[in-house]
DNA sequence: AAAATACATATTGTATACAAAGTAAATCAC
DNA sequence: GTGATTTACTTTGTATACAATATGTATTTT
């Protein structure tokens, strides 16, 4: 039996935010039909979808490949996401529904699974969910596009804070708790219609985020000192 | 002949941001397919990209309408249109590329041919290209989708602004041609890459759009007043 | 006569066959 | 042997036939 439009959509957005599916990576189109047992027509409906969501690029006549991550479009990235974050968190604060809250403290339910059975993909993929989450709270069309394409690219750039391995977790502070932290008081502050407290942790969540991202691409220079005087 | 793609998606989202094609209006498959001479698995191809830019709402099973212009998500936009412009305006005048600029002059040009002509949809045409135009100069992958959404509506909703006629002209502050300044004025700031200039340059253009769009929205009190007490 | 059901019709979604474009390999020229 | 051109093959794009879903009308039932 062939599997729904919708789970199939659900699927390939899960493994490109995850890196299951690197960055730039071609796209079989006769063999994803086979493997979800569709047909071309609907299968290239979805992949065009994906394109118009940002998630992979149609390169007319060559196939589609997943959206690269070019370090030029990083700049960007860092610009432009604490303002959209914000934005969106205040929006949030104003128009939350009970029953988006309730959701959103499912996912973070998840969530916090996740980091029990220390499962990277599942974190990724929930504290995904969670921000779009809050993005659906906003209820504000005009930025729900471009928060999402800042989500995907942030969940594929900070792959690497979600893979603090025991050891690490023994030394560094605890960023995944700090995060995890975040989320509740987020959640917190959502309820309690506090937008200035809703912003001021989501630019607080987003500054660990950020530090965390910034090492990983420009490692501490006193490292590289150690090792050209040692 | 057929049409190809690219001129028929030009074609419908120039009739969609000019009301040619009515907010909520079906669109029938078979029959744009006729009028292109082009099959339906291209046209369905069309519609989702459509769809995916904002232009138009693909319901399932139940066709195609142009996108509709809910009240609701007007208090969104008058929220979220000036944040963005002013990004979006900040990048532009940081990355600017000569032969962009060149591009901007020339959607000028024919803005101000428009306006010479008094042709309110090519007025409305090249303005959108206009602030399309700087999305493009921002060079911001992560904004660029929820300025093109913002400038669906702003030149739907804006419609009124350009459709002052000469006895308005005559009476009225010369809004087009405050607008056509701010153009100009504009292209100057981003050709000194005065970053500054331009962002305050694009506050004063919204809020020339923004006190028309409102005193039409909401028409000055006074003139009921003088209905009933006259 | 009003409501509900069943049928006919129109429209949308999917599968598949065909056409066109791109890619890679082999042949030919130099 | 290297480079260009032709040819075979693979992949993408389009047209069309078929299936499924929704809509509107007519009929039946109460």
């Amino acid at each position: 039996m062939p599997a729904s439009k919708e789970s199939i959509l659900t699927h390939l957005r899960r493994q490109i935010i995850t890196l299951e599916l690197a960055p730039g990576a071609m796209l079989d189109e006769a063999g994803l039909c086979a493997e979800f047992n569709i047909s071309r027509t609907p299968m290239r409906e979805i992949l065009r979808r994906l394109d118009g969501e940002g998630f992979v690029q149609v390169l007319e006549n060559r196939g589609v490949i997943v959206a690269p991550m070019d370090l030029r479009s990083m700049r960007q990235f860092f610009l432009t996401a604490p303002m959209i974050y914000a934005a969106v968190s205040r929006l949030a604060a104003q128009n939350t529904q009970p029953e988006q809250l309730d959701r959103l403290a499912e996912i973070q339910n998840d969530f916090k699974g996740a980091v029990a059975s220390a499962s990277v993909q599942q974190m990724v993929y929930y504290n995904d969910q969670f921000h779009s989450q809050i993005g659906e709270m906003a209820d504000n069309p005009y930025l729900q596009p471009s928060l999402q394409r800042l989500l995907i690219d942030h969940a594929r750039i900070g792959q690497t804070f979600w893979r603090a391995d025991k050891q690490a977790l023994s030394h560094a502070p605890d960023k995944i708790g700090e995060a995890s932290r975040h989320h509740d008081e987020m959640i917190a502050a959502f309820a309690a219609g506090d937008e200035e407290l809703a912003v001021q942790l989501t630019l607080q969540h987003w500054e660990l985020s950020r530090t965390d991202i910034e090492a990983y691409i420009h490692p501490d220079p006193l490292a590289l000192d150690s090792l050209m005087t040692g």
